[in-house]
DNA sequence: GTCTATAAATCGATAGAC
DNA sequence: GTCTATCGATTTATAGAC
């Protein structure tokens, strides 16, 4: 390794330090204290440096919703773990509400702001390699699949059922966000409940 | 258009003036799109007058809210024509989300954009005779209990069966506000299937 | 009540010295 | 790579003339 090696190190360095300034300006103040002074003063460089790694403020806050979303993955992984498909629903529910209440800016971020930013990286923004959005979803529509194929559900269409269950945790997820004093009780309870009401009408009688 | 066209926008009041053309800045291009130049030059005054008849910006968006939650709870209103209990929370479910997908900026503004709104005009911000926001949600509260009441439902805890209904049909309107592409189908078609699978376990058996 | 004018702050982004 | 300096635009809100 030389003095190249060393500059892109340093380089790199330089980048993430913004990411993680930028994330705990947007956690403490929302999105719209995302401002590039603040980042400045925070990883205490001159606002001009930024644009040294990235284009623009928005391109900052797009790598901090990829960012999101790959810890909402990461967050969801360990769900992998229960072997019955049916609970695993459950494990996904309530690890996807802890995640937006231990991280509530990073998940309005994600699905409350701008809908651009969930379009862009959850829709087609893969570059190729990666989309933890994407994948988030796909491994809550497969624990479905899972479910059906082992008899537990009614041959109900999948993606509907997935997409019921990830809209009535995100529901609650967001209702407790915006309005905690609106939902009675703690967000795991409440979405225990919402996944017992919404798996009731899934599974075989 | 002229003196003669200002005069008679006049007759209206300018208040209400202000509040039309914020509500239609705020539906064109979101909450921080409102500006109070913008409203000036739609209300073809001077900025400064603005302030003669709100104290800021920020008031001006909680009066768009109170205004918001008035629209829905007039957009609720019809459902109580409904006779049967449960059929009526299906009702409650799709004329809400019929609201949300037709004004989905104001939708955003009142559930999606800042707390603090929301919190102000549903918590307590009350000023003793209305609050629009409390009473949509009393609507649907009082529907849940007269559906236990004529035994329909399971003598299920009636906040909570309310409140699920909520982030049920919440979580499917503000999911389609922000990706439509992920939530395959009608939004109305997507909400009577949550009503369906909600009330599934809700109703006696 | 309404206007003009402006204060005071903040922003994103760039140019050029070193 | 980094900084200083700054452009140019935008914002909220106020002061004072009429």
């Amino acid at each position: 390794m030389g003095i190249a090696e060393r500059k892109e190190r340093q380089k790199a360095g330089l980048r993430d330090q913004i990411l993680a300034a930028a994330r705990r300006i947007v956690l403490a103040g929302g999105y719209g204290a995302l401002t590039m002074r603040k980042i400045a003063d925070a990883i205490e460089y001159s606002p001009g440096t930024i644009y040294l790694h990235f284009k623009s403020r928005e391109e900052i806050a797009l790598e901090l919703c990829r960012a999101g979303f790959a810890m909402l993955l990461g967050a969801l992984a360990p769900a992998a773990a229960v072997p019955d498909p049916v609970e695993r629903v459950r494990e996904i529910a309530r690890r996807y509400t802890a995640f937006a209440m231990s991280e509530p800016e990073t998940y309005r971020l994600i699905f409350m702001d701008d809908p651009a930013f969930m379009r862009e990286v959850f829709g087609d923004g893969a570059e190729g390699d990666e989309d933890p959005g994407a994948d988030s979803y796909a491994f809550l529509e497969q624990t479905v699949a899972q479910c059906i194929a082992a008899g537990a559900f009614r041959p109900i269409d999948t993606r509907r059922a997935a997409q019921l269950l990830w809209a009535g945790v995100h529901g609650v997820a967001s209702l407790k966000i915006s309005c905690d004093e609106m939902m009675d009780g703690d967000a795991i309870e409440i979405v225990d409940a919402m996944s017992d009401a919404l798996l009731t009408g899934f599974l075989t009688r």
